[in-house]
RNA sequence: GCCCCCAUCGUCUAGCGGCCUAGGACGCCGCCCUUUCAAGGCGGUAGCACGGGUUCGAAUCCCGUUGGGGGCACCA
């Protein structure tokens, strides 16, 4: 038997790290199976549904290393309509369902306060189609059915249980339901790997395949990620979207890494390992089924982990976005044309030990390119107290008699000064680097100084003497 | 209310009847290194929800309790 798994998300919204995670083990699943991976758009709720939605899927995907041309689709579900449609009548035909003409208030009323479900008022009465009309599936009535689920083992409804639900609305068109089950059967899927938010549709689905003359997909329903409160992520109140963490300077590698640690961890004790590790180790059967945790103090630390594994030049690559700005980057604070690379790739290698996320270099490096350092009240009132004043006019002194503009000698300058006040280095970098920097935490302080160069530095230095005086 | 799922450090997990004095990672706390901040090194903190079984032996199997979660639309 082929693999033919999919990935079916409807594009209502920015992509959730959830679907993401779900995609990701879909395409490992096909991948060690030599099998297929299909994507789906599934875009039958017009009111919710917006083209540049299905661009973020596709764009997110690829961002995630599910390339397109790589997989097979995507196949839009609205597409199908024509054999929902029909799938839906010939479940009518063979008696399978039923026409109803309740409202919800109807079904409310006579089951009471408490939803209960639909109560099979309509299942009898022979209704032919008509406005208002909507099609539902006759459950039987007894027995049980049981799912095949690699995860949970063979969780098993009551056929009591499950009610008579709609197939197709009064317009004809069909519901999720049945346009999922009717998808997956013109697909030839095989295994359906989704979310544990659909195990409770497994029943009704399964019925829908067997009843449609199929034997049913093999299932396996993932736990679903959680937020600090042990909530589903929802789009609401959670940070969700892929975008979002892609443009704050989470790499790929760390996303996919991480995603796929939700729930499973590679066999010896490592987390963080390469993709084709994870292709090969990985085994759906062993996906913990209890929800994880989405935890991203763990993802930052993660991606720190994964940017100080980079090169130099994949460093300073990666870091291009966040020095230009994107269409969904900000530009930084300084003008284009004051950007120096040289400068830039000359402090690189000491960014890339002190930052998680990428976007956090423009603070970093800000000084740099900027005519004056920013203002940040807090740091100055820190460190321009007694004896600031002393310390800058003795580093602007020794700083401007040296022969050489060097880290080395640039330190001893600056220790000598410090010392002539009882200071050590620690405490007399302080005013000099906020003077130049703006800051109080920053890059090593004379490598700093050797990029910005002389000039700038001395005026800087007297630009805070100024205002400390007066 | 009904149905279903789940249960190892705060978090993600290893464990699939003896190797467990429960391992790793993130976080947190110390110490070292150190020009700030990081990074790095070393050490530490902390867990099998509870109660019954089964077994010579249970974190591992069974039952129950409790707790959490998901789902119950003519949305997907």
């Amino acid at each position: 038997m082929t693999v033919r798994v999919r990935f079916a998300p409807s594009p209502t919204g920015m992509f959730h790290v959830g679907g993401a995670r779900s995609a990701l083990i879909n395409w490992v699943f096909a991948k060690q199976h030599g099998g297929t991976f299909v994507l789906r758009i599934e875009d039958t709720d017009v009111s919710r549904s917006r083209p540049e939605w299905t661009e973020g899927i596709l764009s997110a995907l690829d961002w995630l290393g599910i390339r397109r041309g790589t997989y097979e689709g995507p196949y839009f579900q609205s597409a199908y309509d024509a054999e929902h449609r029909a799938a839906a009548q010939r479940l009518l035909a063979a008696g399978r369902a039923y026409y109803c003409d309740c409202t919800r208030e109807q079904v409310q009323a006579r089951t009471g306060s408490a939803y209960r479900g639909y109560d099979g008022y309509c299942r009898d009465r022979g209704l032919g189609p008509g406005p208002g009309r909507a099609l539902r599936f006759r459950t039987p009535d007894e027995g049980e059915t049981k799912v095949v689920d690699v995860i949970r083992g063979e969780p098993t409804f009551d056929n009591a249980q499950l009610e008579d639900f709609v197939i197709a609305r009064a317009d004809r068109s069909a519901v999720f339901l049945l346009a999922n089950v009717v998808d997956d059967i013109t697909m030839r899927i095989t295994h359906v790997i989704r979310a544990e938010e659909h195990l409770p549709n497994t029943p009704k689905q399964q019925l829908l395949w067997e009843a449609l003359g199929h034997a049913p997909p093999v299932w396996a329903h993932l736990p679903v990620v959680v937020n600090e409160k042990r909530q589903k992520l929802s789009k609401r109140r959670d940070k969700v979207a892929l975008e979002a963490y892609r443009d704050e300077g989470y790499l790929a590698d760390t996303m996919r890494n991480y995603l796929m640690l939700l729930g499973w961890a590679p066999p010896g004790d490592r987390e963080i390992v390469p993709w084709s590790v994870i292709e090969q180790e990985f085994r759906l059967e062993d996906v913990n089924p209890s929800p994880a945790f989405f935890d991203e103090k763990k993802l930052r630390a993660f991606n720190g982990e994964y940017i100080r594994a980079l090169s130099a030049e994949e460093f300073i690559a990666a870091c291009q976005p966040w020095l230009t700005g994107t269409a969904t980057i900000p530009a930084p604070p300084w003008r284009p044309e004051d950007f120096d690379p040289e400068a830039f790739a000359a402090v690189a290698p000491l960014l890339q030990t002190r930052v998680a996320v990428l976007s956090e270099i423009v603070p970093y490096v800000d000084f740099l390119f900027l005519d004056r350092p920013v203002e940040d009240e807090a740091s100055w009132s820190k460190a321009m107290t007694p004896p600031a004043a002393e310390i800058l006019a003795g580093a602007a002194e020794a700083f401007a008699a040296l022969p050489e503009w060097r880290p080395g000698p640039l330190r001893e300058a600056l220790e000598r000064v410090g010392a002539a006040h009882g200071l050590k280095l620690g405490k007399a970098q302080a005013p000099v680097r906020v003077a130049v920097t703006g800051r109080t935490v920053g890059l090593p302080l004379f490598e700093s100084l050797t990029v910005l160069g002389r000039e700038r530095t001395l005026a800087r230095i007297a630009a805070a003497r100024q205002r400390l005086g007066g």
